[in-house]
DNA sequence: TTCGAGCGTATTGGATCCAAAAGGGGCCGG
DNA sequence: CCGGCCCCTTTTGGATCCAATACGCTCGAA
């Protein structure tokens, strides 16, 4: 561990990491006995992280009862992605005119390895875990695009609140089923990284910003198109309907 | 206090209140003890209560060394009102159909507390308590109007988000010089104000958006104006360089 | 059968207690 | 006079303990 930094701190990121990851799934009741045991600490510690990831969203509370891995419904789901569209944008607008040759390269790679993500997705549209896997491994590249942004922009405070927008619901990333409507919209996102990066390097901010808008809404209509196919009543499915 | 509520939950409340009205100054160190005295509950749900703050980003906090009320630098001040204008212009947009014949008129009618302040502040000149009071209210009557927009789009996540950025430098609020220059400043975003009803009104959301955007980036400048007029020396004034 | 009251258990909220780290001041040597 | 070291005090971090609330089960009555 770190040299200055409480239990409670590196409590609450190990919990952040496993409720955005999935493997805390929302609902999940999260007991601070059984917590406090898994962190080998007393309860003390426990509830200052978990008070710490109910002020950023992460966890739902309610007093006597205890806390839970937040669920999201679909109208929140809408909400976070619109509020991730404005800040994005606007951090790309603002990353636009730093970005430096090697940055641009960095970006570049990172769109590299989100292509591969999106090509092994539609290589293999077979269900199950494996399934699972590639979604997963498409999310984490897509994550590693946009951060390259992000760090570019050197705006903490966006930065900061995006990624909020954004963990609010990666926990619930679930498997995304294929098809030839399915692939495209991915294909789409895929081409959008390229649109975006074009305008970067012609120095174009304003367009990068409004292209990065729209990326961001495309990225909502293809989730809900996952959902869609999914069906809300699924298992796997970690949304409810609102 | 309400039904279900904890002593952390009510403590966070009130320290927030007075954080965000200025009673506890940006750099005051939070001592647990003396919290604990003040409220007449052990050192624990202070702890917890701070660890919220922490996680709003209203207090920093240092391993070992404990919690103090946020400073912030220019640079931060600036984003914070980036980010306000994107996600106020959002929200504007998102209500602008939303809004009933009884919502424009709470509007319009919070919009006149908001003129009268304006009024005040351009008829007293002067400087001291007094002149600081009338910017207190002044700053009370201009969040009067931004929340009935809030609370007509029913963005739970936008209106958090834009208030929390709100938040992190209503702290800081100081008394405005008069002059001229800075009554021009302050009459135009009263004229906004009357602009942005009248866009809703006349039931367009996309001039709402760009109107409130506008807003809230030339509220920038009237802060960046006030802030210039003081002089970072002073002593009223506390927000660092950066 | 079903619904509600009662009671024992599980779990949380908070107080108290102890250990560790930071802060402050005097003393000593240069 | 100044800087570093030591010791004492203050303050924080965390563990443990106790009270209060919620949960779940059984049992009895409609």
């Amino acid at each position: 561990m770190s040299l200055e930094t409480t239990k409670a701190d590196e409590i609450a990121l190990v919990l952040e990491e496993a409720i955005v990851s999935g493997e805390l799934e929302p609902g999940r009741v999260l007991r601070q006995e059984e917590l406090s045991e898994r962190f080998d600490v007393s309860r003390t510690p426990i509830r200052e992280a978990l008070r710490r990831l109910a002020a950023l969203g992460l966890v739902s509370f309610v007093p006597n009862r205890g806390f839970r891995v937040r669920t999201i419904t679909v109208s929140e789901l809408r909400e976070a992605f619109l509020v991730r569209a404005e800040l994005e944008s606007l951090a790309t607008e603002i990353a636009a005119p730093k970005f430096t040759a090697a940055e641009l390269e960095e970006l570049e790679s990172a769109e590299q390895s989100f292509s591969k993500a999106t090509q092994a997705l539609r290589a293999r549209p077979r269900e199950g875990v494996d399934r699972w896997r590639l979604t997963h491994d498409w999310v984490v590249a897509n994550h590693g695009f946009h951060d390259v942004i992000y760090r570019v922009a050197e705006s903490p405070l966006i930065e900061r609140l995006a990624k909020s927008a954004r963990r609010s619901f990666s926990g619930h990333a679930v498997w995304a089923p294929g098809g030839s409507e399915t692939d495209a919209l991915y294909e789409r996102n895929d081409f959008e990284h390229k649109a975006i990066i074009a305008a970067l390097r012609a120095g174009n901010p304003a367009g990068a910003r409004t292209l990065a808008r729209e990326h961001v809404m495309h990225s909502f209509e293809l989730l809900s198109h996952v959902l869609e196919r999914l069906g809300s009543g699924e298992r796997h499915l970690r949304v409810e309907r609102g």
